[in-house]
DNA sequence: CCATTTTGTGGGAACGCTCCCACAATTGGT
DNA sequence: ACCAATTGTGGGAGCGTTCCCACAAAATGG
């Protein structure tokens, strides 16, 4: 292993101390500019680079911030991961990136290594299992601000950032009644879900305020698994009377829906609608184009960061849990609206 | 800021010394066994969580690899980052990720950050921009292990992972030739880039194998910009004797071009067949079906973090520029055979 | 021109850990 | 019972920084 650069190095060669070369090389005022140009060129000419790891242990902070997201599969959080990233490297931090897999222990595990490497602080997208927030009240214990986006859960005092899921899918619905639509079935995420529920409950008011019957038979929630959304929309078009329409939880699942409603010939929307929620990339490649709730995806990641940026400055006991919520549109195509444009 | 639980913390509360927790907490074998459980049970209780900055800087080493891909909105990079995230959890080592946003100035910026860092490896994929490798012989040049995948270039003696990107693209072409095209297109990448000059050679040659005449005017290379994707297929359809097919350097872009080509009306594949390359997210929900060289994307991220954790336990100079070239396969659906299976 | 402020520099503790060296305590073989 | 090997523990240097304190040199002001 070759020797590494360090300040000592600089110190000896310009014959004077590590102090001033640090003082040099982090911009402090007071150092003569001939030293600070010395310095400067030395530091260059020896391909010296900060050791962030001694920076940080002295400082005892890692301009890190860590990001918690369930999966990498769909496009969704890779793009909010993109958002968040942009912010936090405007403000000089880097970011570390960990993906739960979505299973809880994998969260936790995730949680350690963010504590283990001292993140500034922590931006997190639950899974699908989690009920249980003792490892992320550890980040508040320990005054690391924690901020949840996308999948996130009110058990815990942070500040999140979600969008209407409630309205959007309420749109949703309401969009497909004012096509006509009266059986209009759900696939619904799980309900340990906060965002799951939230969309579960736009969906029954909407059908509420236009009078139609909520046949539970119609309402089913899965684990997000893609592998099983397939059996469940089967399930829901072999009923005695098959919907006329389907909400999905989000647009993979939709789409998932909107493959197989192809394969068995039924006509896309007359006999039957879906309506999904997202956006994400495919959604308008397929044939019909799916509407869907178009959500701010790497705006979620900016403002999520934004607000971690915010508490990271300022001290724990003034950090407030403001839950910040983004609009929703609604994308009309062809999945809801024959002829509808992309 | 609250007070962080150090090995002092447990030290000082067992009456003995921290070399004896560390050692405890470490498992190092020479520690009795009731000293060792005393320890673990303080350490849970206090909630410690090991300092990893000071770790790594103790043991100048950081448990940590990073990886820096030119873009995050492919599904490709991805999953290619799934896959080393698993093999490198596996080993103990946690990831860095950054991306270069496709520009140059990024990729330098982002290869600074890994050095500082002090990453105990780095797994890159070049931008379309880059043709200056001075900031990864940096790399070499500090004994850090470099691993080149995907988008690599051979004026650095590193490690590669490829497809076999001559052949998959031979293969496309064979196959539309086969079907009976005669004038085939190829919007290409930028010719900076290795693996855009291979695909380029692959359709080039089967061309010449079935003594079809190679037509300049049926060749574009492009910089991979999306966006303009569009223009180059359009002014492919608009030359006085168009393309009877049309084989694209990545699946977003054949993607566009299948886009195109159904706003158009031309009858796919009759009129003009499309091939794409990757098997992204998306080619298998567009009709007809895109047919394409699919690779193992999972797999080049797997192999890739295998390489280079080979090197890091190795010494630099057992280190071998090995090229680890992937299989891809034909994957033949609607875009260039009628009626395909999906 | 001397007291006072400002500017530039050096010395060294601290950050939390690992790991080498020294040494005490225990064990084992004869 | 004695010496050697093994096991368990403590002490302290070192990792590469930052940052506080001390202090010399230069600038400022009446």
């Amino acid at each position: 292993m070759k020797h590494q650069v360090t300040i000592i190095d600089i110190a000896r060669q310009l014959n004077i101390s590590k102090s001033t070369v640090s003082r040099a090389l982090t911009g402090h005022p007071r150092v003569k500019e001939a030293t600070r140009r010395a310095v400067l060129d030395l530091a260059g000419q020896l391909d010296y680079q900060r050791n962030m790891l001694a920076i940080n242990l002295s400082s005892s902070r890692s301009k890190t911030i860590g990001i918690i997201v369930p999966e990498f599969v769909t496009s969704f959080f890779p793009i909010v991961i993109m958002g968040a990233q942009e912010v936090a490297s405007e403000s000089g931090y880097t970011v570390l990136i960990c993906q739960s897999n979505e299973t809880y222990e994998a969260e936790v595990a995730n949680a350690k290594v963010m504590l283990a490497n001292r993140v500034d602080g922590v931006l997190v997208s639950l899974t699908r299992e989690t009920k249980n927030f003792e490892h992320l009240a550890m980040f508040t214990r320990k005054a690391i601000p924690l901020v949840l986006f996308n999948r996130v859960c009110y058990d815990i005092e942070v500040p999140k950032v979600v969008v209407n899921d409630y309205e959007g899918a309420f749109n949703a619905t309401e969009h497909l009644i004012l096509t006509g639509k009266k059986r209009i079935a759900h696939l619904a995420g799980p309900q340990s879900l906060y965002i799951s529920r939230k969309r579960l409950e736009g969906y029954k008011d909407a059908l509420r305020k236009y009078n139609l019957p909520a046949d539970d038979e119609l309402v089913i929630s899965y684990d997000l698994d893609l592998g099983k959304a397939r059996m469940y929309v089967k399930h829901l078009l072999d009923q005695p009377q098959p919907p006329d329409a389907l909400f999905a939880v989000n647009d993979p699942t939709a789409l998932e829906a909107l493959l197989l409603i192809k394969e068995r010939g039924l006509s896309i929307p007359d006999q039957i609608a879906v309506v999904g929620f997202s956006n994400d990339y495919g959604s308008s490649l397929i044939e019909p184009g799916l509407t869907t709730i178009a959500q701010p995806t790497r705006e979620i990641g900016r403002v999520a960061a934004q607000l971690l940026l915010e508490q990271t400055n300022t001290d724990a006991s003034t950090w407030k849990p403001v839950t910040r919520v983004l609009k929703t549109e609604l994308l009309i195509r062809g999945s809801s609206v024959q002829g509808a444009s992309k």
